[in-house]
DNA sequence: TAATAAAATGCAATCGATTGCAATTTAATT
DNA sequence: AATTAAATTGCAATCGATTGCATTTTATTA
């Protein structure tokens, strides 16, 4: 073990520490079959003791590829609130650990900062080899630059959405059918629904909100679709207003996330409205809270440990110049005792 | 704007569309008041319309700056449910936004990848600048041996600890303290502690919890200690158990994390125990679940915001050769029904 | 043993931006 | 107008690793 820190220990150091030269080190160090063996594993042992390790900036320089990732958090504008969504902090940790996986790293942003210009910010400036997105928003205009310069992006949304780069996402019209159906079988009847369909997501699981209705016979008024941010506050405060002017005029609640649901749970359970009793409840997302909450919250549930590996296998498809497609996540109901 | 794209847009090619050298064009892109003020602009506006972005590896190794930190989630080995705890997401979001606001980026880790030598495997090789280490865990073994690496790093836990290195924290030893006080005043007189006093931080809240008692004249077996994994699921299990085995003997509860006051709430909740009528309870972090939890949650709150701002001043202080100290972060009780 | 093939290793150019110092241009001073 | 000072700009070396191609070493074959 080194015991005084030398200089700085670069490759043409350690070369030389071996007898070798730059390029039969840069070369053992990666295990390259060019060298012969003996020679492989003495200069990788060197480089251990000496704990040595390979200067990034110049590999990335040299090689053009820098094995980083950008993961951009998409968020709606103003809603710092979001942020705080343990849904997110799902996402970008199975990001983390699909992209660890398969050797690269991740750099991780949010939509506030970054210049507007994500593909030069990131690609072509090599701080990353690629772009996630976790969320369209409102507007895909920044994305759909980023993907006009045509440079690896994949986006978590809703896979349907067509658009020039592959979108992961759950089926959410499904989820929001099943969730209403469920609502409706039940003997909800005046469902109201909490989310702004103004997102690609939202847009198709109120779409699924609309067809059970139709399918059951139902129909359902325009204003009992609630455009709210995607918080327990606004949830909450929605709830509050929509009682206080007009009394209990809802059996249930389809929320588009789990987030949502807890806020209207709180206002609810304020002026001791039961749940499911007098209102049925319904998330979305899951999270690991929704089975703690009481009543445990029904929920739907999306695999996103499989969404985050299909979004890392697209956006590396891209890095390799595969072809690549949207893929829909398995999605299912979770039944438990809020509905 | 341009519209096909050319090769590869560098600092060369800029500058010679500008009729400059690269050295001058090098200079006024960052505002360089060596150039003239008109040829600045001129160039910047160039740069803007072609969306130029320097490239980031090529600059990185010129100057030995990187501007990007490395964050790492120093989770508890085995336990990664504790990933998904809300109150990690809400220090990496205020980190990243702490960062940014001092033009630097955030390479996200987590202990499990990036080999055990920190130090070497992100500085050394110019992929950070520095580190943040979020959680001391139960060995302080790679945080230390970073550390004497001489690399600039920061640690979240507690503060009091003795170290070579600046760690941020909350007053755990106070926060301990006034939790139990606030539940023995209340009327508590069996309370368990529901965590690890074999982490640092938590080890100090358990000296709080001891005193807070002894202070009240009021003496603690050992083993209402209950050095549990500060997940949800352990205290559910935990709490569940020692009903099983010995009934309801106690009739407090101080939580080292919110998530685990959950769990704890909702093995009492199918247990039908009041609370805080039979059991009172405090958790810790205040996450923004924790008010939305009925009953809404008494916790203890740190500024997580001012942490993180202290963090990144404290790494950079180092990576500008500046002295630096461990800092205490302003922590207090939030009293809310369920004690 | 000479000749040839195969295996290892080394040379040197390259990736693109930065910056100390020298060179040039412009302004100020006598 | 001639000097000198100040303001601009350019030259060229440098950061450290990678890799195509040339060269040397070792093994194989006739």
């Amino acid at each position: 073990m080194p015991l005084k820190a030398e200089s700085k220990l670069t490759l043409a150091k350690l070369a030389e520490l071996a007898g070798v030269s730059t390029s039969t080190a840069s070369r053992a160090l990666k295990d390259n079959p060019l060298i012969k063996e003996e020679t492989r594993t003495r200069i990788q042992a060197l480089a251990r003791e000496h704990n040595f390790s390979v200067n990034a900036a110049a590999s990335r320089l040299r090689t053009q590829k820098t094995h980083v990732i950008a993961v951009i958090l998409n968020l709606i504008d103003h809603t710092e609130q979001s942020v705080s969504d343990p849904f997110l902090l799902k996402i970008v940790a199975e990001l983390n650990k699909a992209l660890n996986a398969a050797g690269y790293e991740m750099l991780l942003s949010n939509s506030f900062m970054a210049s507007d210009d994500w593909a030069s910010y990131f690609v072509s400036s090599q701080r990353a080899d690629g772009i996630i997105v976790v969320g369209q928003g409102k507007s895909t205009e920044k994305i759909d630059k980023a993907a006009a310069a045509r440079v690896p992006i994949v986006v978590w949304g809703e896979p349907h959405t067509k658009a020039d780069y592959p979108i992961i996402g759950g089926d959410n019209y499904a989820g929001g059918y099943m969730a209403t159906k469920h609502l409706i079988e039940s003997g909800s009847k005046r469902i109201l629904f909490l989310g702004d369909p103004g997102h690609a997501e939202m847009e198709q699981r109120h779409k699924g909100y609309e067809d059970a209705h139709r399918d059951a016979g139902l129909t359902v008024s325009v204003d009992y679709t609630k455009p709210i941010d995607i918080t327990s506050t606004a949830a909450y405060e929605c709830i509050n207003d929509a009682i206080k002017q007009q009394g209990l005029y809802f059996d249930g609640l389809i929320c588009v996330s789990d987030m949502v649901a807890f806020g209207a749970i709180k206002a609810l359970k304020e002026r001791y409205v039961g749940i499911p009793g007098d209102v049925r409840i319904i998330g979305y997302d899951d999270i690991m809270l929704a089975e703690l909450m009481h009543p445990a919250l029904t929920t739907v549930h999306q695999n996103v440990t499989m969404a985050a590996q299909l979004m890392v296998e697209q956006l590396l498809c891209q890095v390799n110049q595969q072809p690549v497609s949207s893929q829909v996540v398995e999605t299912h109901l979770v039944k438990r005792l809020s509905s």
